[in-house]
DNA sequence: AGACAGCCAATTTTT
DNA sequence: TTGGCTGTCT
């Protein structure tokens, strides 16, 4: 094995570090607190169980994200030979389960080419499911009564469960639902995300040979923040780990924001006495923040009774007070936000530096109207990501069907898409049809008659073209053509392009644009199961990170990343601790876990800020502070009582801008590199700067930060 | 089949 | 305020 000495592997840690790396054998819990280095800890003990001889195919890491897999790999990859990397498992708990399925796709009672849906499949077929049942969508939104199936889920309970656990009729009726959506993603030959581990789970204890193998096969676990994890994937691990118990868990119960989810913070706090032989070891010594950010981090987490204790602390000094700013309404608070910018930018830091987090994503709108304004660069994190755009699930949903013929929710989504003159009545009496004959729609199609499925005749005849276009892609398929040649043959077939092209000539460009990103992504999978099951589980393509632009985000979408400046705003009852959160101690515990997140992502500069009136779902609400800020001590942050004693500019920064007469009056023709040309509307002087308004001959009304515009004369 | 008004509900979302 | 869904009209 071409692997370094053991020195090597230990090199550049600290002892707490170096111990949790080389323990060997039985339970180990890694405390890792906010940015103490758990990464590095996870790949070098991966490379030292292969110097101390473990067998790469023995090891079986297992991470949340995609992203932490992949990180993972590559770390380790770099330290090993080729020939252990590619035995080594570093995989999310669905990949892993997923791949464990296709092997024995038997034990989920599941038949090879099973589709895996996603959150939006699987909501489709719930909803159908409750229509199916005559349930009363309103009475029954498939979104709540999938919460509730998905939370029974994450705590292994199944329909038989939830109706003996049911208080009132509705809860009975849900368990039916839940009992009936089960019978309907195996009659669909399908998994949703939750299946993936529960009937890995259930297959595991119901096939002893199978989970022999598997218990034989991975001696070594490891598994990346522990504090997410529900207990059916604690149940997958323990299971796998139960002979040997070499279960090795990296986690910190003060970052678990997924409670809503079904993660089990009793998972990790319990672990050790689940496991008496448990070796806890804490990592608190922090390499992001200074001190400063580090204490109030500290300060604000201690009121949580359900953790480990620990106390992070850092080398990099005291560094600035955070500081905090409470701001008359939600507008002001983003004007904080862009003057503190304005001045930081002046100190010479980068937009890329930046980060500003909120609790919901509502909140980014009145940020990002502000920051155009002043013509700065943002991007906002989590929007609609590649999978979920119409077009790309659009052609998904065709290749699915060829892989996958008893998949009725693909089938649903593109039996008239493009348009075929299959409406919704025939689509009905289809399914209809379908279900007491106990086959899949297109199968349907394919056994039986028009007339024996009750179908007009017109309905029929755009029924045989489409099932012949169907027959057409399967025998490609079938012939071994190439997944992108597939993806042409679609796009070519169905006429999408025309679809894209007449829907909305403005979006057209870019929807082409997907396509043909989707098309090179199919280029590089080996076959198109392969493909799909890329995209099933690999929902999000990467965000260019290295854009000079500053980053909006939610709190659990910034969890894990880093910014040497950030601020997290709308610290108010109501918002942050959110007034769905408000009703018990969990889930206040929870929301003190989500702000110590957010704070913890600073390195170096950390500016947070209430509003007392802000709009909020179209009203306008006044919020008292944020219990988290009353909570804290006067010490651990510098208030800041409005925008004119703004600390960081000096007065050569402040002034300048202020006396400088605008370059243009009102009527004055003006030119914008995006929004072209128009005539300035207004000039309102303002407390941090002046606003300027234009109203654009081809994009109308917008206003602007005098100072930063990029407004020409015409 | 498609367009439009009216109604309702409204955290967070690794997979 | 926004978006999604439903029912009605063309």
């Amino acid at each position: 094995m071409t692997v370094g000495s053991s020195q090597e592997v230990l090199d550049g840690l600290n002892d707490r570090q170096r111990e949790a790396v080389s323990v060997l054998d039985g339970p180990v819990l890694v405390v890792a607190g906010a940015g103490s280095g758990k990464t590095r800890v996870l790949t070098r003990r991966v490379v030292y169980l292969l110097e101390q001889g473990v067998s790469p195919s023995e090891i079986l890491a297992i991470t949340f994200t995609n992203k932490a897999a992949r990180e993972m790999a590559e770390r380790v990859h770099e330290l090993v030979s080729v020939e252990a990397s590619q035995s080594l498992w570093i995989s999310t708990f669905h990949s892993a389960c997923s791949r464990i399925l296709r092997v024995h796709p038997e034990i989920g009672r599941l038949r090879s080419g099973f589709t895996i849906y996603d959150a939006d499949d699987a909501r489709r077929l719930l909803e159908r499911t409750i229509r199916t049942l005559e349930l009363d969508t309103k009475r029954f939104p498939a979104r709540a009564v999938m919460a509730k199936i998905s939370s029974a889920k994450a705590n292994l309970r199944g329909p038989r469960e939830m109706a003996s656990d049911a208080v009132g009729a509705y809860d009975r009726l849900v368990a039916t639902v839940y009992q009936a959506y089960e019978d309907a993603l195996i009659a669909n030959n399908a998994v949703d995300f939750d299946n993936l581990v529960n009937l890995v789970v259930s297959g595991l204890r119901e096939h002893t040979g199978v989970r022999e193998y598997y218990q034989r096969r991975f001696r070594y676990l490891l598994v990346d923040e522990y504090q997410d994890t529900n207990r059916a994937q604690n149940e997958l691990i323990s299971t796998l780990a139960e002979p040997e118990k070499n279960i090795f868990v990296v986690g910190d119960s003060d970052q678990s924001i997924y409670g809503f989810r079904g993660a089990d913070l009793g998972n990790i706090i319990g672990f050790s006495e689940r496991l008496p032989s448990t070796r806890t070891i804490a990592l608190e010594q922090n390499y992001r923040s200074t001190n400063a950010i580090l204490e109030l981090a500290n300060t604000l987490i201690t009121r949580n009774a359900l953790r480990h204790e620990k106390t992070l602390w850092s080398e990099l000094g005291q560094g600035e007070l955070p500081l905090y700013f409470v701001a008359q309404d939600d507008r002001q608070e983003a004007e904080f936000v862009v003057s503190q910018l304005m001045a930081l930018l002046a100190e010479g830091h980068s937009l890329r530096d930046v980060a500003v987090i909120y609790r919901t994503n509502a909140q980014s709108r009145v940020l990002e109207e502000e920051l155009s304004k002043g013509g700065i660069p943002y991007r906002v994190v989590g929007g609609v990501r590649f999978y979920d755009r119409r077009e790309i699930r659009d052609i998904l949903a065709y290749l699915r069907i060829l892989v996958n013929p008893d998949d009725d929710v693909a089938l649903s989504r593109i039996i008239n898409t493009p348009h075929r003159g299959i409406g919704s009545g025939t689509q009905e009496q289809l399914a209809t049809s379908a279900r007491t004959r106990n086959v899949s729609m297109l199968h349907a199609l394919e056994l039986f008659s028009a007339d024996e499925l009750g179908l007009s005749s017109r309905a029929a005849k755009a029924l045989t073209h489409f099932v012949e276009l169907v027959a057409y892609l399967r025998q490609q398929v079938q012939d071994g053509v190439p997944a992108p040649v597939v993806v042409d043959e679609v796009i070519s077939r169905t006429e999408y392009v025309d679809l894209i092209n007449e829907e909305d000539p403005l979006t057209a460009e870019g929807r082409l644009e997907n396509l043909a990103e989707l098309r090179r992504v199919a280029a590089e999978a080996d076959s198109l199961e392969a493909f799909l099951e890329q995209t099933a589980l690999f929902s999000a393509i990467d965000a260019d990170l290295d854009q000079s632009s500053m980053t909006l985000m939610t709190v659990h979408m910034a969890k894990g990343l880093e910014f040497p400046i950030v601020f997290v705003v709308g610290l108010e009852e109501g918002i942050f601790p959110h007034l769905r959160s408000l009703t018990s101690a969990d889930q206040i515990e929870e929301e003190r876990r989500l702000l110590y997140v957010a704070v913890t992502r600073a390195k170096e500069r950390l500016m947070i800020s209430s509003a007392r009136r802000r709009s909020f779902q179209g009203n306008v609400i006044y919020n008292p502070e944020s219990r988290f800020i009353s909570e804290l001590p006067d010490g651990v942050y510098r208030r800041l009582e409005s925008l004119e004693y703004s600390p960081v500019p000096t007065p050569e920064h402040r002034q300048p801008r202020r006396q400088e007469p605008a370059p243009y009056r009102v009527g004055d023709r003006v030119f914008h590199v995006r929004y072209g040309e128009g005539e300035v509307r207004a000039i309102r002087e303002r407390s941090v700067d002046r606003e300027v308004v234009v109203y654009f001959d081809a994009a109308g009304e917008r206003v602007f930060f005098g100072s930063m515009a990029k407004l020409k004369l015409v």
